[in-house]
DNA sequence: ATGATCCGGTGTATCGATTTACCGACCATA
DNA sequence: TATGGTCGGTAAATCGATACACCGGATCAT
């Protein structure tokens, strides 16, 4: 097997320089003769000729990579996400590096600063923490930022960009679906965490709530870990915050999980408790993960569109590259659609 | 913020010349005095130095990237090895690169060229085709193939190493628990793709068939998909094989799926069917991933170590880089447990 | 005394692609 | 006849780290 060939030999190969090599591959083509730039294209051709990224990025400082930092991928929609943006992302000739950040703000900046090391310059962001301070030097020195899930928010840096569902909305036609289902006692369940979606989420919620003439101080509330707790897996937050709202006097008879996993959670609380989910208790996800339809009961939830974000994310660091230094600072909020299936009923 | 320092300001911070600044880094501080290699370290501590990976790369041919090529990371089984993997890689300094084969020889061999063109000579591969004749002339050149879930073969290519449970004994405990349990009418879900695992843990379900003194030709098999169609996602495949298994005259009373998505798949389909899980039909699946304890019923299933093995594969990789060229190709085989829960029971 | 070896380094070519400066030929214009 | 501009292309510096060749002085064995 032929060792990889250089420029040089593709160079040499169509009888030409190597800096014309360089300017057919870089689309510069119109600075040589047409047939100039056929032969060269013959030699590449010929020698199965591909650029050494190394070399490339070493001299351009740029690398056609594209970061993507989730909180966990071992959370199905993130593991989707992440499939669909690859995929995207290698229609465009670009690579995807991936890191778990577990939610923690160290571990982000750590990713960061490796991928920023890697020459990586445009990062796909996931985990919606509520500062964005940690990575604010990266921004100023040129990183492209593109926030996955969080809207950008007043004190973050210029110039980046978001992608996402409209959190609101979603929390709030989850939320409907249920007072209209003649639910009247709703819990609100997520982790301790203060991640922006969840924020707005909780305010879709309320502002559901409001609108069905309830009281929001009348909803059962979990007060969440412990401070100092270690944070836990979603699933475990769901059935956690189960146990302890059913060891009240008023348990909900509805609840409404910040994500499918914390959902999935939540069942399985119930049925420790001997509750049935949907005939006794109704549960609400968020997601809609491949999972949702195959559980029993199947769980209804709120969809985000995990195909279109992709590719919209991919889109965002492809027209950036071509746009240069653009002014706007796109934020797109796309609309979240409730997927009614078993886990909900009218209430008893 | 100051712009990322080079070897050069380093070494005329410290008074030495780049040559001995890049052997403090490259470990070989033997070469100098204990108080020269002290002034280097300083000077990198102030400066904030991090070596330029490019560059490096550049001049060795060889970059501290694991590759990891997955069939699919929206299968939860893999995102939470993806995870186990890089936490494991990151510790030793290494950085993991993400590719979704989807189980195609096309797509699987255009990641490892993509892997090898940005200097990435270590592969850990989780698809387990029987052939590796795709990849071979990149063993050839250099590549370090880590097999995962797929011992070596006669076929393959020399020097590959593999990590895996032994899908003998998996196939045969999860199927002996069945036949302990009463049930004679077994039938072994997989997708028609002809993967090792799949053979293997075929192989073992066929073993502890006759153990238990029964006849394979009695057990109700499942055509498969028809040729041409395309594959399935691994939940369809289960519920498609359910659907079709009781439509003939003699359907199994349990069933043992290749994975954990699978048997959630035939398990919505005895759901379809109005069968109940466990009472009605035992399913057993294979991964263990953490859904599996979480559904309901509860999944039983064969649980593979994936933290064990992630670090194991990492071990691999970076023994190797200290080792050069070994002789020995390793092939761990981890024992699988049974993880027995819900979705078994004692035939009616 | 002599050559060999070790110590603690340094100088510099090199990896492969990009990019700036520049060059000769040709053409148009004044 | 100068002058200047465009076309089609080349030569060489450059990015940052690595590693080979080498060097002067001290030490050691014969």
């Amino acid at each position: 097997m032929a060792e990889k060939a250089t420029i040089q030999q593709v160079a040499a190969a169509a009888g030409v320089s190597t800096s014309t090599v360089s300017n057919v591959l870089n689309g510069r083509s119109n600075r040589m003769l047409p047939e100039t730039r056929d032969r060269v294209f013959e030699a590449i051709r010929v020698l199965d000729y591909r650029p050494n990224r190394a070399a490339r990025q070493l001299r351009t400082g740029q690398s056609k990579t594209i970061g993507l930092i989730v909180p966990s991928v071992s959370n199905p929609f993130w593991g989707a996400f992440a499939r669909e943006l690859e995929q995207a992302a290698l229609g465009d000739g670009y690579n995807v590096l991936l890191g778990n950040s577990e939610r923690n703000p160290e571990r982000e900046r750590g990713y960061v600063e490796e991928l920023w090391d890697n020459g990586v310059r445009d990062i796909v962001l996931c985990t919606s923490l509520p500062s964005l301070d940690h990575l604010a030097s990266f921004v100023e020195r040129g990183l492209h930022l593109i926030l996955f899930d969080r809207p950008v928010q007043p004190g973050d840096p210029p110039l980046v960009a978001s992608i996402g569902v409209d959190n609101f909305i979603g929390g709030s036609i989850a939320t409907t679906h249920l007072t209209e289902l003649g639910h009247r006692r709703l819990a609100f369940v997520s982790g301790s965490q203060r991640s922006v979606n969840r924020t707005v989420r909780h305010a879709g919620f309320v502002a559901a709530i409001q609108e069905a003439g309830l009281d929001v101080a009348d909803m059962p509330v979990w007060p969440g870990l412990p401070e100092g707790v270690e944070e836990l897996e979603a699933p475990e937050v769901g059935r956690r915050a189960v146990h302890e709202l059913f060891a009240s006097g008023e348990p909900p008879t509805a609840i409404i999980a910040i994500n499918d996993m914390t959902a999935l959670g939540a069942c399985k609380g119930l049925r420790d408790l001997g509750l049935r989910v949907g005939a006794d208790v109704s549960v609400v996800g968020f997601d809609d993960i491949p999972l949702a339809d195959l559980v029993s009961p199947s769980l209804t939830t709120v969809r985000q569109p995990i195909a279109r974000m992709a590719s919209l994310a991919v889109e965002q660091v492809v027209s950036r590259e071509r746009a240069a230094d653009r002014e706007s600072t796109p934020a797109v909020l796309l609309r979240p659609e409730l997927i009614s299936r078993d886990s909900t009923a009218a209430v008893r």
